[in-house]
DNA sequence: ATCCCCTGTTACCCGGAAGTAACCGAAGGA
DNA sequence: TCCTTCGGTTACTTCCGGGTAACAGGGGAT
């Protein structure tokens, strides 16, 4: 059995029964899937679109709204999200100066789907603390 | 201008304007939630759950299908996951041995996230791409 | 003259995630 | 006797996300 030709068969399965997900491994690049994905898992980004919300939001609003975020990941988490087009950014010239952040239509789209892993979070995290107490009771060597 | 009168007045209006995210920040265990949430982003994870799909598969097989993926790191996330009761291990008492992995319940559940999340990016993938060209061009100081 | 305000930037450090390579054990086959 | 298979484990190293602290800058208030 030639083992190349196996992994073949099962890339072929694979994509017949998970349209989404085989494109995922296979589609356009993946390095940019992976880059969207971790920034999405990252510590401050789901906090950020979350707290941003419906409203434009000033810098020290975000600061003091999140709880434990300092000023420079709140600046690199804002930059990468401006990046991307999740945000816009809006400096008034001012003194002292003010700038306000704001979810642009692509911000808002996400927002929909980082609610829905939130909202997966805050039901099941109960279930899966008390799982993994069993695991650890259980087998404590492994 | 008491400052900790204000985040108090802004903490209160986000929790009107905002339920769901700001229990992600308040409620049961932030560090917890934070673990979860870093666990789906993590480089493998949602991979692994993807392929999974709703077919039990063995070991090596994941191996095969996942893209690069060491056996170390295979083992890890699927530790992870078997600890937090999202999959399932079965051993087959044969040799050479056979271990099969299958999505619980609760991995099903998380697996619809996973496909919300994989579906927004592969959707918005291209956009976002174009947008951090054109961030990186007009700027490419900052 | 000095401090404060706001929105950052810069330099430096640390811990944990992830990668590499070698090893393991039991049974079957050459 | 040695090699191969499968599903890992162990040890070591590298990489990078994130944290802390200090500084910038320009006008207003004391």
């Amino acid at each position: 059995m030639q083992p190349q030709h196996q992994a073949d068969a099962l890339q072929e399965r694979l994509a017949q029964s998970m349209p989404s997900m085989a494109e995922l491994c296979t589609s356009t690049d993946p390095a940019l899937f992976r880059s969207l994905l971790s920034r999405i898992g990252d510590k401050w980004t789901l906090l950020v679109i979350g707290v941003l919300g419906d409203e434009r939001r000033r810098f020290s609003e975000l600061a003091d709204i999140i709880p434990g975020i300092s000023r420079r990941m709140l600046t690199v988490t804002l930059r990468a999200l401006e990046r991307d087009g999740l945000i816009t950014r809006t400096i008034y010239a001012e003194v002292p100066p003010r700038v306000e952040y704001e979810l642009t239509t692509l911000g808002r789209s996400l927002q929909h789907v980082a609610m829905a892993v939130g909202d997966w979070v805050s039901e099941n995290q109960n279930t899966i603390a008390r799982n993994r107490e069993h695991f650890d009771d259980s087998d404590p060597s492994l």
